[in-house]
DNA sequence: GGAATATATCTGACGTGGAAGATATTATCC
DNA sequence: GGATAATATCTTCCACGTCAGATATATTCC
């Protein structure tokens, strides 16, 4: 019945009493929580050739719609990652086909990364398959219970400035 | 008033309305949420000198209670990393004269991570630190909501195999 | 007891991301 | 319009983790 969270709560008990650690119930289970979703998600990009770097890419570059394209500026903004790693995923999903590098018309400066024809089909399977994966995931859970999450999780994160 | 994930979870809607995204509105947030809080508990270890790795050896250790020790094994069961990564946590933690490595008794295969005395002090620092931070990451919650949030978390822990 | 197998740990190659600085282009100010 | 600053992107180096295989020791079965 004692999940490993419970367990390490009652030994910081324990060993700490002076700590009130019942924080942990909280965040400790969230990041193991999302360690193992996190498995869970990749395995499904793994099956469409994706890494998780890939999919996040061709995904925020599907969902702004026709044409489907973002500088490197806003990938990075929108996956929250850094300068870098964009240029790297880009380079990565350039390297099979899936997205162009343009300049941008009216700035020198700018790129202008966009999804191919291939690159829309692969994200667009993919993603089917992830939402469904996204669904067997919250299955456990009643339609109450995952509003009653999603509105923790979204005022949490709105303070933590979101 | 939209945060990120809304904005996401509109496009999508827009974009591919065959499929049911609600999902992320739980996974989504889970995840960006995950990432935000990882830089603010590193930001405290990093005050101890202390990466994500070294807090996570010394801390596990720690709660074990005297004489706060474990094999390599059993250290990974508990973080939930590969063998391979807990041989450089320890390399690391060595090298900083925070534990000792010896072999155990029984088993000559088996080796025996323990803290050593300035590997002690300074988690137990570092710990109470720790714990605070966590207490005011959490402090936009009620005690209630963040019952029903630790409860929730709990419940879809176990079902994913906690 | 010796061969085959299992277990515990370590090693090395590799992949990915972050941080800081390099480069290219544009904007601003006199 | 030329110097300076700002912006966008890329490059380089490094930290850290995984994975597959290497090594060392223990166990099992004949």
């Amino acid at each position: 019945m004692a999940d490993h969270v419970s367990t390490v709560m009652a030994q910081w008990e324990q060993e700490r009493p002076d700590l009130d650690v019942t924080p942990q119930a909280v965040i400790g289970r969230l990041h193991r929580l999302a360690l193992r979703l996190t498995d869970e998600l990749v395995a499904v990009y793994a099956q469409h050739g994706l890494g998780e770097g890939e999919f996040d890419v061709l995904a925020t570059l599907r969902r702004q719609g026709a044409p489907y394209a973002l500088t490197p500026k806003e990938l990075g903004e929108q996956t929250m990652v850094s300068s870098g790693a964009v240029t790297k995923r880009v380079d990565r999903c350039l390297a099979q086909g899936w997205v162009s590098r343009g300049r941008r018309d009216e700035d020198g400066r700018g790129r202008r990364i966009a999804l191919t024809e291939s690159g829309r089909e692969l994200i667009d399977a993919a993603f089917t398959d992830h939402i469904a994966n996204e669904h067997r995931l919250l299955a456990v859970f009643t339609a109450a219970e995952r509003r009653s999450l999603a509105r923790l999780l979204e005022k949490w994160a709105e303070q933590t400035g979101a």
